[in-house]
DNA sequence: TTAAATAGACCGACGGTCGGTCGAGAAAGG
DNA sequence: CCTTTCTCGACCGACCGTCGGTCTATTTAA
């Protein structure tokens, strides 16, 4: 499938999408590294964005895949599962941590807001019937309460997508802040008493962040930074 | 001021940022507009995006000059204050209705997603320590509980907007749905709840809606609709 | 006289279009 | 069964209109 011109297109453009950002990625650019011309891009997509589409879907496809095959056949209880859906958003930054400054600098570039924000609808639409199925079993687990889960999950979702934005600016921007790790820890612990307040959680979420996890990727950004 | 060409060249691109999105107006559909030369407007703006900065801040700007009046030497207790800047915000949309259609299509159409970011970004920036000071003032009034309210603040803004993007949507598509009325109530209502949970408040703060002013909106957007 | 303001011709880069080439495989003819 | 003809669609790249932005000349006002 990678090897058809269309496979190549769609490789070549998420490279550039994610290191120079959508805006700043020309078709030229993309047509140069595939070697093809101009109308053979054409015949393949209608449009720039029609590209955007299709890779923004693949990125989401790809993640809620893994998501439904860690909870598969699962008989965990809420608690257990909630982890499993919180762990799995970090697991790949820590698997890609080459990548991650490179991503996370071109995604939250100016030049890149419409990716976002693409990947950040789908996000939401193919997530919220997973985290809605994990509330509503706990719910009847007692361990959960809430009237309206399928909102409460959108709820929570929309929250923890935005509340990303600020941790993230926080990880780029690392070498102006004197203890940037605490400020993550932070914030990300206040977003899981905030779900657990938003859930009225009978079981503690808290204590999930690993701040080794998080010192190592400061540290990582901060070579890299030091490197140029 | 807005006799001045720098006034007018604001002036006329605000409209066409609020009708026709920021990606869609061009610098000659302004220059057009206010009847001047490329030369004139590149001498008093250095690139486009400083004009959609200044005109972010102008808004952003107005709206705090408001609620700072509408809260200043105010001896209410932290649940009224809250009130008063949660009213705020629905404030403006009922005040200029016939603007309401035509200006939440253009802000949540894909050529003004940099405009709405902007907004946002300066929204959190400005309304955080007016925010964090209500907070800060219920917590002493002991209608409040959290440890750390700037950050909880924070968190609420960043909620809140992103959740009010949901509920702009359906205002958008109220055409799509049986009952859009009761889903925003519903929608509104929650985040209300949600604010109460996550603020662990001693008060009520729900009740708050006024369903008929929502029906109000979605009367006008439907009839604008049926107009074409 | 000089500095600020205004003008508009001009530039390169962009996304997208269009008429056309060409080779593989189906269809038709022997 | 082989050969010729025809059809299809992947592929090509010159070209177009539009855009944000630059540059230099001219006017205006202090």
């Amino acid at each position: 499938m990678r090897a058809t011109i269309r496979g190549k297109i769609l490789e070549s453009a998420r490279r550039f999408f994610f290191t120079k950002g959508y805006n700043k990625t020309s078709i030229q650019n993309i047509i140069d590294d595939v070697e093809i011309a101009k109308g053979t891009f054409y015949h393949h997509f209608k449009s720039k964005e029609q590209l955007l589409d299709e890779i923004s879907d693949i990125i989401v496809e790809q993640k809620v895949a893994k998501i439904h095959r860690d909870l598969e056949d699962s008989a965990d209880d809420a608690f257990t599962k909630f982890n499993t859906f919180v762990n799995q958003q970090t697991e790949w930054k820590l698997e890609q941590l080459d990548l991650l400054y490179v991503v996370l600098t071109a995604m939250y570039s100016e030049h890149n807001i419409l990716f976002q924000q693409k990947i950040k609808e789908k996000n939401i639409v193919r997530y919220l019937p997973i985290l809605t199925d994990i509330i509503k079993q706990g719910i009847s687990e007692g361990i959960f309460d809430t009237d309206v889960p399928e909102l409460m999950a959108e709820l929570i979702l929309r929250l923890s997508i935005f509340w990303g934005d600020g941790i993230a600016e926080i990880f780029l921007r690392s070498s102006n802040y004197q203890d940037p790790v605490r400020l993550i820890v932070e914030r990300y612990n206040l977003l899981l008493q905030a779900i657990e307040r938003l859930l009225d959680a009978q079981k503690n979420l808290l204590g999930l962040v690993d701040r080794s996890v998080i010192e190592e990727i400061i540290n990582y950004i901060r070579e890299r930074e030091e490197e140029g």
